[in-house]
Parts: structure tokens; sequence; C-alpha cells
DNA sequence: GCGACGATTGAAACCGTTTTGGAAGCTTGG
DNA sequence: CCAAGCTTCCAAAACGGTTTCAATCGTCGC
């Protein structure tokens, strides 16, 4: 069933069916009803791949998530990301298009996206430091709003971040306040935009209180358990262990746990540690009572938002970028306490 | 630039430029050249719309997440599945579209990506029990694929799965050959299908040794580490313990683990552990050698083959429904021994 | 030298909508 | 009563490709 038999099922143009349905104000209300009607009763829904070459919208938001040859890690914050965003896309009418890339190829695909006409706008994801996909496209005329920041850019774009500085310096001040001065930092990838913004603020906090950071003591990696177990038995290990960690995400904590159990000691009394919590629906941090003392921010949410912020771009192409940023919450668990006395 | 202007262009007809693109034999090779020099030089990239409405295939194959209202867990397995079956559209030029929808109108969204025409085919996940997909899809008339099976269901249907009875199976045997007789199934939500034919395999491994499983030490709800780590716990606290744990993911795993650390407790010693480990990207199990005895298939594999299918199933609507089960393959690592001996 | 045939190319229809530019009929004010 | 102005509808032209059907041209066999 398409528009044409309706209408002639109708006794009525195209034209006029068409205007009905899309709610134009040039058709007589008594038709419109009729034409409702009809549609409804034969379930007619019209057909998207017309309606985008005719109005020459996509009514689609592209994700590109480019695989590294190298490391064929998944980002595990992903699904929860593309979860919020999607709720945004459904309830407005646009579609969600992946596209998964090696990473050599990413540049290309925005390109085609673009000159095919696949999408009408682009959520960046995980940008790192001088970002070139920014310029990029911003030169091929694709509207894209950055889910995180990229240091080092120098053009306006648009973006949604978490505080990250803000939030691990806080966090940097509350084990210090709790008397610890050898603390670790677990981070990400060191040229992930979001992992210099943590370590800067990380840093910052030690110096406002005159201590130098022990670089023994400031592990950047992929964040997984693997690699959080290792770093955090290595400086366990040593000479001069941490008495407290701060770990970019919950899932390199689970690492630094495995590694304090076979060490024999205790969280939160031990070691303190605290975590980034992006609340992450399959791993989350106690069901009631906060496990990880934490700086909390829903990527769910931040997904939500950066999805509308895309459609907003689409809609308004001639607005300049815009940008939010989410502070994120340090909540209490029972993973940090006093610095131990020394022995 | 589209075809039209490309071909004016070239002095040729859009009839021959198109044809000489999708590589027609009936186009003179010297002009072809032509075409596809002109083509690369004015970087042209043919209308995905345009394309699409004139082919009637959408080009574009459909995964609908429903977000639960009630337990609102993004599947964890999801975002390498979705890695593995988006290299294999990518390749072949296929668009993947993510519908998030919450869950009470999942059955009409499938109803609007047929009529309206958005994608060719559709990848089912997490298939249950009964699974009234099956039955709407077929009638829908949407070429479509499973990941996993439904048990109950009656039609035929083209699948993609492991085979998780068996494969639950072997693992409660060797178990069982390590002297366990008290073993515990940490498993998925009972109604999930891979979590039935887990449980069938666990119950029929006990069951030819003479053993009924004790149902306090059976366990099923979503596989979140809260979860695991309570339901471990609970078990481990009672006075009658289980010597070993068969867990249902990577996640559960991390609470079960949690659970014994809490009650010191050393795993493959005190407690041996199985679990099913999906090669999550980020959740390793070990990085060289494997932390858990596993049941062991890759998810992203998995998405690999089960888009295939779905493309063939797309090129080839007449063929009889496909399916192919994956064994897993069963690793030893450290966490299982024999059991402990009764004090 | 002529008809047939293969190799190339093009004109035009089509895919299913939206949108532009009228046009018919009905009011309304002067 | 008539011009102007609404209201309501429609024919036809996009949108940017693919595909059908036909035409042209040169070559070849006889």
């Amino acid at each position: 069933m398409n528009l044409k038999e309706l209408a002639t099922n109708l006794g009525l143009s195209p034209t006029t069916v068409s205007r009905a349905l899309n709610g134009y104000p040039e058709v007589n209300e008594t038709t419109r009803e009729r034409v409702m009607a009809a549609a409804k009763r034969h379930n007619y829904l019209p057909n998207t791949r017309a309606i985008r070459l005719a109005t020459g919208r996509a009514m689609a938001v592209g994700h590109v998530i480019p695989i590294a040859t190298k490391h064929e890690i998944v980002n595990p914050v992903f699904a929860d990301f593309i979860a919020g965003a999607g709720e945004t896309y459904s309830r407005n009418g646009y579609d969600m298009v992946l596209s998964v890339v090696p990473d050599d190829l990413e540049a290309q695909t925005y390109r085609d996206l673009q000159s095919r006409g696949t999408v009408d706008g682009i959520i960046v994801h995980a940008p790192r430091l001088d970002d070139p996909r920014i310029a990029l496209l911003r030169e091929v005329g694709l509207p894209f709003v950055v889910h995180g920041r990229a240091t080092g850019t120098k053009d306006a774009y648009s973006w949604l971040d978490v505080n990250n500085r803000r939030s691990f310096q806080r966090a940097t001040e509350f084990l210090l306040d709790l008397g610890h001065r050898r603390i670790a930092l677990i981070n990400g990838l060191e040229y992930m935009d979001f992992a210099i913004r943590r370590r800067t603020g990380f840093v910052d906090a030690m110096a406002a209180r005159g201590i130098q950071p022990d670089p023994a003591l400031m592990f950047s990696d992929e964040m997984t358990e693997g690699r959080g177990y290792r770093a955090a038995l290595e400086m366990l290990k040593s000479g001069a262990p941490p008495t407290a960690f701060l770990v970019s995400s919950m899932i390199s904590a689970l690492g630094v746990r495995r590694a304090m159990d076979e060490r024999g000691l205790k969280l939160g009394r031990d070691v303190s540690v605290i975590i980034h919590d992006d609340e992450l629906s399959y791993l989350r941090n106690g069901d009631d009572v906060p496990i990880y003392t934490a700086t909390r921010s829903s990527v769910r949410e931040a997904g939500r938002q950066t999805a509308e912020m895309v459609l907003d771009l689409i809609a308004n192409p001639d607005k300049p970028p815009q940008s939010r940023l989410l502070e994120a919450e340090l909540i209490i668990g029972q993973s940090t306490g006093p610095a131990p006395q020394r022995s």
C-alpha cells in the first residue's frame, strides 16, 4: 500500500493525501479525518526511502566505530551510550546507523556518509589529543557533536563532556584529606582526551598540596581488567607501594581489586580506591549502597543529551557550536578510609 | 555532484555512466575507464537515498534493542556482537541500523521497519522461551536470523547459536570428574533460551551420575556483578555450601569471586569455578593463560557469522532457513581443582 | 550489396514521496 | 454584481538514481 493507491482509493490526489497526513493546514478537516482513518485502516506507512529522497534528509545520525587493527577493544562504555542516544533518536523518529570500520578507513567513512547522504549528522566518540576528525568533519560539512573534547583543537565545535579534570581533582583532594600521600593513578590510554584531563586534575590537586606525583604510580593504558591488575600488582609489590588508587574505570578497578586480594590487602582499610563510575547498567557500583567511592556520571544520560544536541544542530544548522559540561558527583562508598600509619 | 552532472560533464547519458560505474558488461571498456576516472576526479559517490528508492532495497540490516521498563540492562555482550556484525556489514556495503525502543513497542517497531522499508533484514537478539518475535517476523515477512534459538517455537527459522547445552554438560562433567558433588549454577534469567539450555546441560550431566541437583544451588537472574555476588554469598554462607560454581557469564563471576574473597575462600583450591567466556574484548579471561576454566566461544565471531547469514538470506529469499551451531571450547584455567575433602 | 547481428549508447519510465504553481469554487466587501 | 480573497484541491515537477526498450553503427557472412 502506497500513497498513490491510498489516494485513488479515496478519490483524492496524492498531494492532498500527503498533506493531510503531514498535518498541513490547507486541507479540509473532514477530508483529513477521512484520510487518517483510511491510512490507519489499510495500515499505510510512508516509505522511508521515498521520503528521504524527496526531502533530502536522511533522518538518521551516524556513529562511526573504528576498529583498531592493533588493540581490538570495543569500548565497554559504548553500549550504554548508544542505548541512551538511541532512546532520543527513536523518540524523534530518527534512525541510528552504526559504521564499524577499520580505523584507517575512518576518514573516508565520514566523507562517504556525507556525500552519499546516508546520515544528517554524526556523533564522534572517544576524542583524542588534537583529534583530526574535528577538522575533517568541519571540512566535510557534516553536523557533528563530540562526546568528550579534544584538547589542542583550535576551531570551535559542539561537544558534551563530563568535567573530568574537576572530578579527579576533587577525588584526589578527598584522598589527600584522608591522609594519603602516595596515590596511584590508573588511567586510560594517554592520548585519550578524558585521560589527559583526569591526569591534570590529579596532578593539580597534588601540586596544590605541594606533592610531586611519583611517575611510577601513574599508569596509562587500555582500561581492561587485565591491565588494571598488572599495573596495580606491580605497584603494590614495589618497595614504596601506594596507599590509595584513583582508577579511571570500573573495569580497571576489578583488576586492581584482584591484585589487592592477591596481596591480602583489604579494600578501604589497607588500601583506598576511588573509581570513576559511568553507571554501566551491567556493572553497577553496588545495588543500594555504593561499594566504591566514586566520581559518578551516567554515560547513558550523556548519550541521551548528546543525541539531543546533534538533532538540534541538524534542525538549526546555522546555530553556533553548543556545548554542555556535566559535573560528576562524588559519592562516598566503602572503598576509602584514612591512610594507614606507616609501620 | 550527481549522476546527471557527471554525465553531461562527460558528454554521456546518465544511463551509460550508471552502467559504467556498476560494472555492467555492455559498456565499452575505454569509456568505462573514462567514467571511472571522472568519478574519482570529482569524487562522485552515488546518493544512497536515490539508490535505495530506485532499487527498492534498503541496503541495511536492523537490530532492535528493546529497553525493558523494568530492568534497564543493556546486554554487555551486545557491544562485541555488534562490532562483529558491523564488520561484516561494512565489508558488504550494508548499513546497520539500531533501534532502541521501549519493549512494549518492539512488535510495532518490526512492523514499521518492514512497511516503511527501512531495512532488508533483521537480527533478533536474546531469544526467550516461546519467543513471540519469531512468529511475528515471519508474518511480517522480513528476513531474519536469530542469535540463539527459541525453545518451543514450532516454525522453522534461521538461527546461529552456541551449543549451550553441550558446553555446560561438559563443564559439569569436568567438575564431577574432579570429585565435586555440590555444584552451584549461577545462570541468566530463567526465561532466556540460553539459560534454559545451559541448565539442561547441567542437570543432565548431574543426572547421568545419579545426582539430583539441589534447587538451593540453582540461581537464575540478570547476569550482573551484584546478583552474582549475592547469590554466591548466600550459598557460601549456608549450612551446605557448594564446592564448585558453574557461572553463565564473566560478569556474574566477578561477583562470585567477590563473595569468595569476602568468605576468605581461595579460587581453585577451596572452591572451583567454571564460567562461560564470551571473549568480551574488555573483559578477557586472562591475557596469556586463562584465569578461569571456561567454556569459550567468541560472541564477536558469532556477530560476524550471524550477519553473513542474514545477508545471504536477503540475497536468496527463497532459501530454506539455515542454521549454525557453534561448539564452545572447554579451556582449562586456574580456577578449578579437586573437590576439597570434607573436614 | 544486403540483411543480420553484436557492440554501444541513449530516451524515457519508474521508484514513492514532497513541493511548487495553479485553478476551481465559494465568500465577502464594496 | 464583480473583483478580491479564502479554502481546498490537483497536475506535474522535482529528488537522484536504475532499468527497460529501442536506436545507431560497424562488421560479417553470403
